[in-house]
DNA sequence: ACCTGAACACCGTTCAAGT
DNA sequence: ACCTGAACACCGTTCAAGT
């Protein structure tokens, strides 16, 4: 086995899908500004100037990494769309909040300004993509309509936002799942 | 008048006010990523050390400007608070969210990761004064405590930062502020 | 077709030297 | 005490050249 499927290494192989791998775990561990495009050429063990052959800026790595991002996010949203929950509007707040503190990194990236500077058509679809299931979600749960959606997932967001941030303070012994259930649930 | 006090520039003046002013005028037009500190240096006129010797680093100058929006945030709080306002709790929800609105890139920066990295024990205690007067209004409205004042303030930030991201697209005709007003109001 | 090496124009930051 | 000039070690990005 002179060129055995196991072991042949981006070198010759797909450099594209190792550099987005890698570039997810150095954006968890180091955040956003320590993911540097030379840093993750060596990081995959290549030239500086390779990545350019898979992505045409840093921007549009990020870019690709946010939409990612979403379509994982969505992937969850739509899978309690289509559970037969009994309260889906909790169960959908309680796994976006969740989703931002597993991926506290991407989820920042998902909203920074950095990528909304220019249009990126790519990651606006993947945002609406997303939104569309939240919204088809609350929806379903709220009569009262547009106003209380919005409400709804400005709270969640909102929420999701500020314990990332560490603003929310816990007191002593306090679950942090209880209290995002409890908030989601105030009305 | 040889030295007059009116065109006594910063070339032998107050070179840490001018760079503050400078900044945050480049911040709102740039963003955060915008402001470099050679930028800043061209922009009043200076060489490109001159910073460092009232700021430490770059990390450190965003820190001031984060602080004087902490505070001006702060003021415009307990300006609500000391007012007979009927509903305090919408009142401030109001000027949380045209706080953000009015500046976007500054409202941003406050709650920038690139500062909650390290230790920032100056940055700590503006944010801590703002949230006391949140939570002293918060505190006199809601009846039910901690879960419901977490819940408001969530919301209001969540509106705040969805609407500075585009994230909520008004329909025809609609008055942002209106929107804006029936989202904090709805209960 | 995909990657390397070397270069370009920038950064933030430091430090001796000027006034 | 405050600022300048020049330098250092980095960036992101480009481009000719290699395989």
């Amino acid at each position: 086995m002179s060129t055995s499927i196991a072991n042949a290494p981006y070198h010759h192989g797909n450099l594209r899908q190792a550099l987005l791998e890698a570039a997810l775990m150095i954006l968890e561990k180091e955040g956003e500004a320590g993911l540097g495009l030379r840093d993750l050429a060596r990081a995959v063990g290549v030239s500086p100037a390779a990545p350019y052959r898979h992505f045409d800026s840093r921007a549009a790595l990020l870019e690709a990494l946010a939409v990612t991002g979403y379509q994982r996010f969505t992937g969850l949203m739509q899978a309690v769309a289509s559970s037969d929950t009994l309260d889906p509007m909790t169960a959908m707040g309680r796994i976006y909040v969740k989703f931002a503190l597993d991926n506290p990194n991407l989820f920042r990236l998902m909203f920074s300004p950095v990528l909304r500077r220019d249009n990126r058509p790519g990651l606006q679809m993947a945002a609406h993509a997303a939104y569309q299931t939240l919204r088809h979600v609350t929806g379903q749960d709220l009569a009262s309509g547009r106003v209380a959606a919005l409400a709804a997932w400005a709270r969640v967001h909102g929420l999701a936002v500020l314990l990332l941030d560490g603003q929310i303070a816990m007191e002593a012994g306090e679950d942090i799942e209880a209290l995002v259930t409890a908030i989601i649930d105030q009305r």
